[in-house]
DNA sequence: GAATATATACGACAATTGTAGAACACGTCA
DNA sequence: TGACGTGTTCTACAATTGTCGTATATATTC
């Protein structure tokens, strides 16, 4: 495997385009995370701003996310309008495509990209609030309607 | 943060060891994984074995998983066990834990560490099937007795 | 126009991760 | 003992990601 063709398959595991009935999904580092959620929340607004948002919980300088945000543009997870000397940020990727590529990742490297074993990770691992129980079962009553229409 | 804290958070980050009540997890990057679950499957193992493992759906290098398994080793996930020249690699984290930590990692990436978001999503933006979703009521009817026992 | 504030561009370094070949060491066999 | 096979050690490079200060450019105000 040459370097170029695995430089072009990690590209396209990043990003996945739509081909045909194929979804949208991203992968994301914790940075870029962190920075999207801003992103997505106040776009289209400037690096400064992202910076200002997360000063409490990172204390990053604002080079750092920056540079940071500059690369996003470059991986195609953002885009630059310009206004002036203002580059206002807006995403390319949406958080349903980002959460999905986190998510497959996930599922790919610790359940085989398989749904079941990782629900019975849950149900054998895993132990949730009331909170989230009570949620859960509203969703869940849902779900049952839900799956039927989908499948 | 000085570069020794955040040095110091990003193990802990990565093993998250027992402290009372707390779970054991790990995180482990993508070639991690893949030697992994060949170790927790073989082990007592050596890295040749791995290497032989892997060779169809990677491809890589002796030296490449060597070093990855040495490196493994300085970060805790492996132990070797001597017998003359050969070097035996066991693993020193479950895969349960690894599960939980690859889960743990996506959950605080893309839902804020809630799993009533990500069930959420899987129910709108995911598609789960018959089968899936009965996995995901017992998850919940069980969730309400297994909670009570953990915490 | 100068001073000031804001924003971009530039450049660089460190750590981690991935990758792997070459050199060296050990064990076995003829 | 020498040859050969197996396994470890050593070394190194590349890419990515994280981090950030400095230089430069732009816009505004006095």
């Amino acid at each position: 495997m040459s370097k170029s063709q695995e430089e072009k398959q990690s590209r396209d595991r990043k990003v996945v385009v739509k081909r045909g009935a194929q979804e949208n999904r991203a992968e994301l580092t914790e940075a870029e995370w962190e920075i999207m959620k801003v992103v997505w929340e106040k776009q289209p607004c400037a690096a400064g701003t992202v910076q200002e948002a997360l000063v409490k919980s990172k204390n990053w300088a604002y080079s750092t996310i920056k540079t940071t945000m500059d690369r996003m543009v470059e991986k195609g997870f953002l885009e630059i309008e310009r206004i002036r000397n203002l580059q206002l940020f807006h995403s390319s990727i949406s958080e349903v495509d980002a959460r999905r590529g986190e998510f497959r990742k996930m599922l790919k490297r610790a359940f085989n990209g398989a749904l079941t074993p990782m629900m019975q990770f849950l149900i054998e691992h895993e132990g949730i609030s009331k909170r989230e129980a009570a949620q859960l079962r509203e969703f869940v009553s849902r779900a049952g309607k839900k799956s039927e229409g989908k499948k």
